[in-house]
DNA sequence: GTTCGCCGTTAAAACGTTTCAACTCTTGAA
DNA sequence: TTCAAGAGTTGAAACGTTTTAACGGCGAAC
């Protein structure tokens, strides 16, 4: 008859209606097998019976560690970070850790709060996606105790392992596929331009670019506002603007919400994709590969983000030495009809 | 100058280098207006110096209460639930509670992990959108204690306080839409038959249409194998097979996915929307309003959905009298181009 | 019959905080 | 001059668990 709602059943309560001392409740708990088995089953019937919840905060408090792992996403929203979590919460499941995630939704003061709060709760590991990553208070944080690992951000010197994606790199292959395809007429199309990921990405395409010995100045940059469907769309129409023979063959986006935009204006425009314009994105979200035209891509490994992140704060936080790494992920070009057809 | 790592600073320790007691530590952190200026500054400061962090297993267990509420998602990936996520944060900034998310990516065990996780941690209340809503697991926490709102489910029986949308009235405002616009071949598209929110809106779908007089078997229905893009497309494919007379003017889909893949199939058949065929979805997600054709939806109050829970878990929480109660909200048809045009 | 070792159990200490009654000054009123 | 009130501070107790040293009982070995 499990007990009323009246507060908390303590190992003291149990071991009174088990008969036994509390000591004895406690190593039913942690080590069953030094009990033996008829008082084992008295007290497991007892602690049924009483509806029993053993207290994390006293157990925490007196063991010294945490069961779990916690993770500050930048934006839940995101597919991306979902994605992450969801390595992280392999690994740590792996580990017979728990993930708590928090949510800053980009704002930092629930930022803070979040973070203060987990490191209050003495997690394990913390990792975190920075609203800024060089934010004094995660070095704060790490100098205090608390392992902490940068995620999908990097941040200069040594002082905190990091996982990222290799955004140069994503860039580079993207616009040597293009070259590939045989296009010499190609805008790059993202933007804000200060935005670390679109610089990085710009960057590489550049050097591709340049590489392939065409001039700087004839790869065609559409500067957009926002990351969005409608900045697609809205680029979109001023391609569409274009004659035909001024016109890129090949638009490299940013992300894929922006080619997304772009190809839907392109179709209603009367164009075609891929003869009358290729359209590569970035990102590879799940609706990609179910556009009106199936879109060409840069895939992250988003999962494994996750998974390294966690392996490296547990790494640290186990104690042994440990030197801080930034680990950065290579991307990988996901070709389909809109750069081949 | 901040501490070494070397584990924990406690309020002794601030205590000792402040030169004060431990009491006065604690007043500083908890009624810092009983202290005068000047001691609360030279704690403050040693606070600092030392790096002290307050332990919150320590402080929960002594005060009993802790500051948190819990959600445990179904699947972070879907925006739905980071939505209803959203909205529970909101309210529990309100009251000055932080909101630790758990996913249980629809799997049994993870659910259970999490749950027991956070009742053992003692959370002010707990949120789930279970796996499985009738899940005795929910009963044994909620009598040993831990307030628990079932959110976007609902459970016969009045045990439990629960958030939801109404799904049959969801049905029902789709199709009276659809009526009102004038159509009179129809087609419901979705599946599988047994999952509970394609049932409902089948149900309210059902009803409006025998309320205007027209015959049962006269609705179509393509059945689906899952909520996908693809099999939208596919549900496109046989419906553009169709002979034109034959062939439904307007279709209501389950969801906004198979909605967008129906609408891809339909344009890509050289059939017009909403001429040929007008296309209803429902959910309104993100890109539902940047689809080639603009697409009509049936909107849920996700935000409220996880405000409202929260504000009924900390209802319960503060212990007052309470009786539970199941709050269906009401979903909303926004008209756009592909059932207006 | 004594000793030894082992097993199951116990009692007490410790974790770091909050709370509360008690204490010491200081100040103003009687 | 005495007293009351109040502000500021203190020390100890308590929260519920885990851990450890010690204990009693019992069979085996001598």
């Amino acid at each position: 008859m499990p007990s009323t709602p009246g507060r908390s059943v303590s190992v003291k309560d149990v071991a009174a209606a088990a008969g036994v001392s509390l000591g004895t409740v406690s190593n039913v708990l942690n080590r069953p097998d030094r009990v033996s088995e008829a008082t084992r089953a008295r007290v497991q019937r007892a602690m049924a019976d009483l509806g029993f919840v053993r207290n994390e905060s006293a157990r925490q408090l007196r063991s010294g560690v945490s069961r779990t792992l916690a993770y500050v996403m930048l934006d839940a929203g995101n597919p991306f970070f979902t994605d992450v979590a969801a390595g992280i919460e392999t690994a740590a499941e792996a580990h017979g850790l728990t993930v708590v995630l928090g949510n800053s939704g980009s704002r930092r003061e629930r930022e803070q709060a979040h973070l203060d709060q987990f490191e209050q709760q003495r997690v394990q590991g913390l990792l975190v996606t920075p609203v800024d990553p060089d934010s004094p208070l995660l070095d704060q944080i790490a100098r205090r105790g608390t392992p902490v690992v940068i995620v999908d951000r990097t941040r200069e010197g040594d002082d905190f392992c990091s996982v990222a994606v290799d955004d140069v790199l994503g860039g580079r292959v993207a616009m040597e596929h293009l070259l590939d395809r045989g296009h010499r007429r190609v805008a790059f199309i993202g933007g804000p331009a200060d935005l670390g990921q679109v610089r990085d990405r710009l960057a590489g395409a550049r050097t591709a670019w340049a590489e392939a010995g065409l001039d700087p100045e004839d790869l065609v940059l559409l500067s957009t506002a926002d990351l969005t469907v409608a900045d697609g769309r809205e680029a979109g129409q001023r391609l569409a603007g274009m004659s035909s023979s001024r016109r890129p063959t090949a638009a490299f986006c940013v992300n894929d919400l922006i080619a997304l935009g772009l190809l839907q204006q392109v179709i209603a425009s009367g164009l075609r994709c891929p003869a009358d314009l290729a359209i590569l994105g970035y990102d590879d979200v799940e609706y990609a590969a179910a556009a009106a035209v199936p879109l060409s891509s840069v895939r992250q490994p988003r999962q494994q983000l996750g998974r390294t992140a966690a392996d490296l704060v547990l790494e640290e936080a186990a104690g042994g030495e440990h030197t801080h790494q930034r680990v950065l992920f290579t991307p990988e070009l996901v070709a389909r009809a809109s750069t081949l057809g």
